[in-house]
DNA sequence: CTTGAATTGTTTAAGTTTAAACTATCAGCC
DNA sequence: GGCTGATAGTTTAAACTTAAACAATTCAAG
């Protein structure tokens, strides 16, 4: 629903691009990730999950870059992570500032069993949209999230 | 960065639409509700005096609606703005389980005050994107957020 | 060597968010 | 009237998040 009266066209535009993002967001984030609940998983730690997954072990500092958080809550999301035994820190020898943080045995089961559903419920929400849809969001998306 | 290896073609795809409209979202996001801070606003503040703003009187349970929140945060967010006199609770005499949640005189002039700020930040942020780019971004969103 | 700046990670305090249990109110039905 | 179920809002506990202050480590310049 546009919202009313104040600004001009070209503001009016823009709004309703912007919002019409963050509610989308919001919609297809809160569908995709329902099914971690079940593993007592939040969006963060499944995020960190993954990143160590697709990429290896990543010191913490690396860990909060890709997911957009700070370093206190990297702390926190690792330390349940390690908890749980599905991730361990290792000291660098090389430079003893650094963690490198990898998966456990344990964290690569519960990863690799997990992410099959999660990229199917991504699948099956972005089907909505055509392949060439699809990669229109994209180009735009990428576009638009330009750090800056 | 695509993430790689595992999935079909299609499912690729996806991911790669998915991954970029959530970095978009965060990255707009962060950049247009940065100059809140200097209000002491959190975002769902500032959600929920724009909504007042704009649709007038509402009860919680709209405003949760709109906001896409659950109603215990609304009663947070209404007792926080409701401190600070930025709005009132009035009892619906014809119901009397409802609230009416209007802006004060003085949140009207913060919200005013705020405003064309905030629609700056997210005309210009969005300034990247042509005018056609816009409204191709607003309608994959839309069909993209469709509950479901 | 040593001083000092920069970087990594931790801690703390404060605020936000949610789900679940709870109270109050309403509406319909006997 | 009194019961029943539904709805609006509140409370509580737990988890998440951040900014800011802090400690440990590295590295470069003197």
């Amino acid at each position: 629903m546009p919202t009313h009266h104040q600004g001009n066209k070209q503001e009016q535009q823009a709004l309703n691009a912007y919002i019409s993002l963050l509610r989308c967001t919001e919609t297809v984030t809160s569908a995709t990730c329902r099914h971690l609940a079940a593993e007592k998983l939040s969006v963060g730690q499944f995020g960190t999950l993954e990143a160590l997954y697709h990429l290896g072990p990543l010191c913490q500092r690396d860990i909060a870059k890709k997911l957009l958080k700070s370093g206190g809550n990297v702390t926190t999301v690792v330390d349940n992570l390690e908890k749980r035994a599905l991730v361990e820190r290792r000291r660098m020898p090389e430079d003893r500032r650094y963690y490198s943080v990898a998966l456990t045995d344990v964290g690569q089961e519960l990863i690799t069993r997990i992410m099959p559903r999660h990229i199917d419920n991504i699948a099956t929400r972005l089907a909505v949209l055509s392949p060439q849809e699809q990669d229109d969001l994209r180009r735009l998306c990428r576009k638009l999230g330009l750090t800056g």
